[in-house]
DNA sequence: CAATTGCATAGTAAATCAATCGTGAAAAGT
DNA sequence: ACTTTTCACGATTGATTTACTATGCAATTG
């Protein structure tokens, strides 16, 4: 039922990026000390994250990584799903990676199974980047406390 | 974000035995047999049923497994929780399974993730064994003619 | 007492996870 | 042009988990 940490740290920087939309572009390095992740790992992450067209690099100095669209049109859903797999607790119930299963039609269970991939789906690709750090539960200037280098 | 098989099964062998409470234990062949389950595999499963309090076992000939206590009294929720682990989709926005993270204070998506375990948590901990087969979206008779349907 | 059932532990092959390492290539600033 | 700074890419690793399988023993009952 859990995230992986590759998922966890995707959405990290992600979002990361979303509150800098419009601004230069971020390093890995700063990336990673921000956000409390491997920095060795954390490249392997971008690096599929570009090739998902959720984010764009510039090498060289000055460089880093910047959203590739703006955070109104990503959804958490869609970066969960890249790295993580299937939204759904089972696969029979799965719209994007079903697969079938031998019980499917003898299943006792597979309606509350459907339920709750259809309420953390909802959820999940309504969550666009602007719309979840807009409805984070504390302001964004409370942030500027911990920022007071670079950027 | 997937049940392990070792969940799946679990919850296939409860609910075949809810569906018969009251009447004479089921061995584990038969449990296996009905839902597909490799027999030696679900030994084990059933064994960790039973140090869970959730099913009783009878050992001799005409001997095999009941359920612990009535239908309506176990739920999905509990199962899940001790097969698979946490509900939520991050530790430390369980209740269960709590484990604190480095950047608890300052993440932005933290909210979606308790969301999406409340909502998932409210599920399963009201789907008790009894509501779930009553619920099912098909009567005991017409399993056939339900197969490929839009998924 | 013999057949039938569960109990308990050990083992294992494959996959996945969470990194880490070693270069290489591109771009800017000077 | 050169050097620094950044990303690119593939390989490797160690630990853990998953999904079983194997073997032998203990309890129960017809």
């Amino acid at each position: 039922m859990q995230l992986s940490m590759r998922t966890d740290y995707a959405l990290r920087a992600v979002f990361t990026l979303a509150e800098h939309y419009g601004g230069p572009p971020i390093p890995i390095v700063e990336l990673a000390r921000r956000n409390d992740i491997p920095k060795r790992f954390l490249e392997q992450i971008m690096l599929d994250l570009k090739t998902g067209k959720w984010v764009k690099s510039h090498p060289g100095k000055s460089g880093g990584y910047v959203l590739a669209k703006p955070p109104n049109r990503i959804t958490m859903g869609e970066i969960v799903r890249h790295f993580n797999g299937s939204l759904a607790p089972i696969h029979c119930v799965s719209l994007t990676h079903y697969k079938r299963c031998s019980q499917e039609s003898v299943c006792r269970f597979r309606h509350v199974m459907r339920d709750a991939r259809n309420l953390v789906a909802l959820l999940m690709d309504r969550a666009t980047l602007s719309e979840v750090i807009r409805a984070a539960p504390f302001a964004y200037q409370d942030l500027n406390g911990m920022e007071g280098d670079g950027i």
